[in-house]
DNA sequence: TCTGGGGTCCTAGGACCC
DNA sequence: TCTGGGGTCCTAGGACCC
């Protein structure tokens, strides 16, 4: 492996997250297949699996498939702290962690090799330590970029381990059907299938201009990058979601309107207080409406300025109900749900300052000069933006 | 008891600005 | 009456992910 830049970014998944957590906390389920969720599976333990039971699949579908299945109702809150802990382990492991979902991290080991080893044994002692200290099977899977990583936590489900050593990657990648790619799914796939295209080998056969042609020019250079290996995506620490929503099922009965209004309140009611405890505020509310075809409609409505007050968002969330009334007369509404996107930090202070290479000291210097001016404890986040000179350097307006 | 609840990213057209 | 090239922001829809 001299020579060559080793595998340096690993995918961490846990298996079955839910599933297993509830084979974890109850030991009559262990060895059994078990079903999380009632409506609709969001969890399916691998003797589940076994019997073709998927998420999100209807719950009596699969309880057809597996009869002797054990359906168990979601625990949320014992989810999210067996996420925390796991993810505590990954923080251990390295600074650089990007929390995907709860049950999923990319690491960046890159910077570890001389202090813990190559990257084979960190995810080897990571797996152990998720086991010992949660209690739960985790995969993970390495390799240069992260697509390629991602593709190997998959590759090696369930509870295993897979390194995908550099100059491995197309032979690893191009015999695998094209749904492996991060993008493809069943429109696309069902796409390809009518082009006669089914692995990644003959995805990147086709060439990047007839794959843009068949899929758009967005979707057809991402793909073609992915089908050659090609993702130079780096591991990013500190990432703020972007938007945050809440939705319910309305199930199939005749709704009226002021059904949807006293849903619609309870929403953003929700929405509201996890904003503020969040520390955010929103610019942009988008009311979201499904039918009882299972066709979709969204309305959205930006503000002059951001908030986080329940009021507001109501008013506007309202009036956006109000938008919508006229799609409600022919069909029935099965699903309401509301988003705040556009979300920007509260409090959020921005500096410009000149920065010279030589003088790397003056990053110091400016969060101490910041917290003279806020308080010592008020500065919570600093978020350091680089602007560069030279052919890419930004244009400037007029 | 016949389809969850949370998100991300991209595209396309129109209004508007310089 | 003919006629431009840049850009941003907003809205709506859609594919996709876990």
């Amino acid at each position: 492996m001299t020579g060559i830049p080793a595998a340096t970014i690993l995918h961490a998944d846990l298996d079955s997250f839910y599933a297993s957590v509830e084979q974890r906390d109850n030991p009559v389920l262990r060895g059994r297949p078990v079903i999380v969720g009632g409506g609709v599976v969001l969890a399916a333990s691998y003797e589940a699996k076994a019997f073709g039971v998927r998420t999100p699949m209807p719950g009596h579908e699969a309880r057809a498939l597996c009869p002797r299945a054990v359906v168990v109702r979601p625990r949320f809150e014992a989810y999210s702290e067996a996420s925390k802990a796991v993810f505590e382990i990954f923080r251990d492991t390295t600074p650089i962690v990007e929390g995907i979902s709860v049950d999923e991290a990319f690491l960046d080991v890159s910077g570890l090799r001389m202090i813990a080893g190559d990257p084979e044994d960190i995810a080897r002692r990571l797996r152990e330590r998720v086991r010992d200290e949660v209690g739960l099977p985790i995969s993970v899977g390495g390799a240069r970029s992260k697509f390629l990583a991602k593709v190997a936590s998959a590759a090696c489900k369930p509870d295993g381990l897979r390194i995908v050593a550099p100059g491995t990657e197309l032979a690893f990648l191009h015999p695998l059907p094209v749904r492996r790619l991060w993008g493809v799914g069943a429109v696309t796939e069902r796409r390809l299938a009518d082009a006669g295209i089914s692995t990644v080998g003959d995805l990147a056969a086709l060439g990047e201009s007839r794959l843009c042609s068949l899929l758009g020019r967005g979707a057809g250079r991402h793909l073609f990058a992915l089908s050659m290996g090609v993702d130079p995506r780096r591991v990013e620490v500190g990432r703020r979601r972007g938007s945050i929503g809440a939705q319910r099922a309305l199930g199939r009965r005749p709704k009226t309107r002021a059904d949807l209004d006293t849903t619609v309140i309870a929403i953003v009611d929700g929405l509201g207080k996890r904003l503020r405890k969040a520390e955010r505020l929103c610019r942009t509310v988008v009311l979201r409406i499904r039918f009882d075809d299972f066709s979709r409609a969204t309305r959205s409505r930006t503000l002059w300025e951001p908030t986080d007050r329940t009021d507001v968002i109501m008013s506007t969330a309202r009036t956006l109900l109000d938008d919508a009334a006229g799609l409600l007369t022919d069909r029935g509404c099965t699903l309401v749900g509301v988003s705040l996107t556009n979300l920007d930090d509260t409090d959020a202070v921005q500096l410009t300052l000149p920065f010279d290479a030589d003088h790397g000291a003056e990053l110091d210097t400016t969060m101490d000069s910041l917290r003279e001016r806020f308080g010592r404890d008020a500065v919570t986040r600093a978020v350091l933006v680089g602007h560069h000179h030279g052919a890419d350097a930004p244009m400037l307006p007029d």
